[in-house]
DNA sequence: CATGAATGAGTATTCATTCAT
DNA sequence: GATGAATGAATACTCATTCAT
């Protein structure tokens, strides 16, 4: 469940490695995935050779990128969802996994991923958040604050949609808080 | 309303424009914008040299391809619109507006074009979307079928949104509808 | 049998596919297969992108030199076969095979690929040459001047092995000339 | 007649000097030298750093496994030409370093170097083995066993070259007889 | 001394765009 | 106007070699 490397890396490996993801993250959420790798290298301050030792493939390093997104997320809602009772627990989470989401539609990516990819490593991550949200659906309609007819998948999905509605609103938090209470408003019974 | 050249175009050339817009749509739809243009102009019967001919750059087509597609639904919802009240309207377009987006994320893109883009040919096909979206919204809400405190933005960007929603959920109808539920709920005044 | 493309080349393509052929067949020959695509692309004055439309991979455009190779040969072999009695056709031609094989190793690979290869454009005209050897081979036999008990297989094999034993003998003209009595001594019956 | 290096290395050192030897022989024999270093390092169980202590140079750690082959064989064939009379003596030494020579072409380039190359440490161990082939040509042709019209150079040339030939029929034991029968016919006078 | 992480020049191949035919 | 050949910058990935640990 940690992605904790088969043996522990030198200490300058180390910092390169999570150097290397910091700068991938970000350049890939702000600037799509079609960054040259060499760029990835230069601005993580290593030679190519580096980042290709680290990740042996562009996509692995997408890959590693998205499994440290979800993993985070994945235990940051758990966090949330232990501490409060069903209902506020889901739209929570909801919000939180939202909120985590900034930054152009990777993370949409990561979750539609979550609905159908086949890479392993992400599958791992992302089943947690899955088994996470299943429980956290059961609980809210247990608790009747969520209509009871809706399904894991359209929740999935929904908040990969309404991450790409966020994206559009980025600029006008009014605005966001009101797609909330529309979304919100619509998940309730009745 | 059409994008028409300075000049009409002499017979043979319009059609080859013709189809390089319809092949270029099908292409780009179901296999992304990655697609050489080589191939785009072989599967269209003409050489590279015509396709560019048309079209100075492949994002000029690209953009020509989404033009047609917003003036198609333009002229939809427009039609969609004049023979019905302003609730049913609103929520027929809607759906519409949604339906027709199918086919990956182009449309998707090509409405968040909508919304921040800068491609001028793009912003008056739009402009005419959003006009016809801020009278459905306006009429619905005086009608009282729709929340007074939306915005034409969050309106668009609920539009976009609900797209990827449903693209995730391509293959279960019933999920879809269940979605149409929720959102329209959440849309209705308190 | 004729390398002839599908369609006729443009003028120029055609200049282009043949500059192309015949400064990879130097380079090849002189500097081994390692020389990178770009220095013989240059070397033809053209482009890059020029070589790889021609020749879809490096391996495509190593693949037509020796075709190209294989084919010159065969047809001289062919000729002088023709030309001459069987045993003095048989001795002619071995000599013949052995001159035109000059160049580093690219010859010993060629015939090498005509026993083993996959390559199924080399084994066409591999075949031809095959089928000439076998020829001159029965005739020589019949004609009681090579030894009865050598096949096909052995002669091939001796064929790309005395290219070796040339190569090494590159500037000594009556060396070279030494070896082919002995070669040619040992084939003899008794 | 060892490539001893200045001081006697540590225990360790000489056996991972070994070890490196033996894997690089065997991996280049059967995979060809394209093989990336740090692929022997591993497979001799050292890291690359201490691949390159060794060995300053790929080239070198080539060359290092070449003359180690060179020596083997030159004290084989010392073994053998000492024991047998001088026509015999010849023949036993030339099929043994065909032979000897067994597992692609690498020998061949050895011996090939032999005759030409440059390299100063191959230069000292071919020496031998030439001086050796000098002393058994001259023993055979006294003894009338080999035309005299042969020198030095045609017989090593001759030995690399009947090592391709045979390379080619590496599979089939009766045809390499009989490519033995042949060169060894040729040798012979008249 | 041994290790293996870091380096970066080098390589085959693609593709938007231009231009001679 | 149409064609498709030519162009060459761009890109992911490899591998001999160096050097900090």
């Amino acid at each position: 469940m940690s992605g904790a490397p088969e043996r522990p890396l030198r200490a300058d490996a180390a910092r390169n490695r999570a150097r290397l993801l910091d700068v991938a993250t970000e350049v890939f959420t702000t600037r799509g995935v079609g960054v040259p790798t060499e760029e990835i290298a230069r601005a993580a301050g290593v030679g190519v050779g580096t980042l290709f030792r680290h990740f042996p493939t562009k996509e692995a390093l997408l890959e590693a990128v998205m499994v440290r997104r979800l993993e985070a997320i994945a235990s940051e809602t758990a966090a949330l969802a232990a501490e409060a009772e069903p209902a506020e627990a889901f739209f929570g989470c909801f919000r939180l996994l939202i909120d985590r989401s900034a930054g152009k539609n990777e993370f949409t990516q990561a979750l539609a991923a979550a609905g159908v990819d086949a890479h392993t490593a992400l599958q791992e991550s992302s089943a947690a958040i899955q088994t996470l949200l299943a429980d956290l659906l059961a609980g809210a309609q247990r608790a009747g604050a969520v209509r009871p007819d809706l399904g894991l998948p359209e929740l999935i999905a929904l908040l990969v949609g309404t991450t790409t509605t966020m994206e559009q609103l980025r600029t006008d938090p009014d605005a966001r808080e009101r797609i909330f209470e529309v979304v919100f408003d619509g998940l309730r019974p009745r």
